[in-house]
DNA sequence: AAGCCGTGGTT
DNA sequence: TAACCAAGGCT
């Protein structure tokens, strides 16, 4: 606290984010209704550094709802560090397959790599060495190693973001005040409850400071929340206008190999950019005055090299991605000349209906599976 | 530093 | 129903 003399002659030193907080009487407030009122999560049964990483990573825009089942399997699939780091990244994609976002499977497969050679097989215990591993920022730094290590490192995340603009009354989008607020979280974690408190911190963003009509009068910040005794709640946090999103109309194909045996072709994408290293059927943008079938056809030769007919239609699938939404329009075809080459692609394949279940693919073209498996499609399609 | 990067739950 | 947005990081 800055004194009177200190402060006689100027303003009192307080910036616009940055208010008059009770550290204490926060922290001691939300950690006695994290006893009561908090979640039993799975990752919190645990102080195992790699469980409480894949889990950080596994939550990053991602639901606690979404992420169990997903958490559960990879644990089975990958127990300990050393096995994520022994197994191929395209086994780590198809345990990630549906969750999104596919980049962090990559980074979680780059770091474990990095963890064995460079850490000796130990998750690092320092801000500093953690935030090295590709995939992890401040906020999943902070989160992991609070909760295995119980250091007292803040956290910013939107559950944080969200509650932070509420108490302060924030009157500007939180992206746009960052400093202040990771100061404001930083100066609220207790020294010796790190693990508890983010967690509940978190908690109380995700179950009571939610995004629409918080339940303010349960919450343990109440009689400090600015926004809430100002009756302004419900709009904090303020968000940035946001553009619309463009959409696309695909054409893709199902190619089926008439000289093998009902073989279909797929591709694996780039390891780098949107679903990389996911395999998927092929195709591209529907060009102005062109139809779909000459889209498909024109397509497979720019992006394959190959010469195919295109039959029947198969569906249609709309899909919204992060920055943009597609309708794929998918028809059957056959293969007529020339041998398939990795013109935009990193690999292909011919493979089986049964076979497909082996790829880790978007989930748009999951949608296209099983649609094939469910009518035990043929070569040639007869209706 | 603003755009890229998925999907599903919620309202 | 369409829009919002979630335990963000990377470039």
């Amino acid at each position: 606290m800055k004194t009177a003399i200190l402060q006689s002659d100027s303003q009192p030193e307080q910036s616009l984010t940055a208010p008059d907080l009770n550290p204490e009487a926060l922290s001691r407030s939300l950690l006695d209704w994290y006893q009561i009122s908090g979640r039993d999560l799975p990752w919190r049964k645990t102080r195992d550094p790699y469980k409480i990483w894949i889990s950080e990573i596994m939550l990053q825009q991602t639901q606690v709802k979404t992420v169990i089942p997903y958490f559960d399997r990879w644990l089975n699939l990958f127990p300990t560090l050393e096995t994520l780091a022994n197994s191929q990244l395209q086994s780590v994609l198809k345990a990630w397959e549906g969750l999104g976002y596919y980049a962090r499977a990559r980074n979680i497969h780059k770091a474990a790599i990095v963890i064995m050679e460079r850490f000796s097989g130990q998750f690092p215990d320092t801000l500093e060495h953690a935030m090295l591993l590709p995939g992890i920022g401040r906020t999943t730094a902070g989160g992991i190693l609070s909760s295995a290590f119980n250091l007292p490192l803040p956290i910013l995340d939107g559950n944080v973001k969200r509650v932070l603009s509420r108490l302060i009354n924030l009157p500007v989008p939180p992206d746009r005040s960052l400093a202040a607020l990771w100061e404001i979280s930083e100066s609220l974690v207790p020294l010796n409850q790190g693990r508890d408190f983010n967690q509940a911190f978190m908690d109380l963003g995700a179950t009571v400071c939610i995004p629409k009509m918080p339940n303010c009068v349960v919450c343990p910040w109440n009689c400090f929340c600015k926004s809430y005794n100002l009756g302004v709640q419900n709009q904090r946090p303020m968000t940035e206008p946001k553009a619309p999103v463009p959409h696309k109309t695909i054409g893709v194909a199902v190619i089926w190999n008439s000289n093998q045996d009902n073989s279909i072709l797929i591709d694996r994408r780039k390891p780098e950019g949107l679903l990389g290293g996911m395999w998927e059927f092929p195709g591209g943008k529907v060009e102005l005055g062109e139809t779909i079938p000459e889209c498909i056809k024109r397509e497979i030769q720019e992006e394959l090299g190959i010469e195919i007919a295109v039959d029947e239609f198969l569906m249609t699938i709309d899909h919204a991605y992060s920055h943009f939404k597609v309708t794929l329009h998918v028809y059957h075809c056959h293969h007529l000349s020339g041998i398939p080459q990795t013109i935009e692609c990193d690999e292909i394949k011919w493979v089986t209906l049964s076979e497909l279940n082996e790829y880790p693919f978007p989930t748009a073209n999951l949608k296209i599976i099983q649609a094939l498996q469910q009518s035990g499609s043929r070569f040639p399609v007869s209706p």
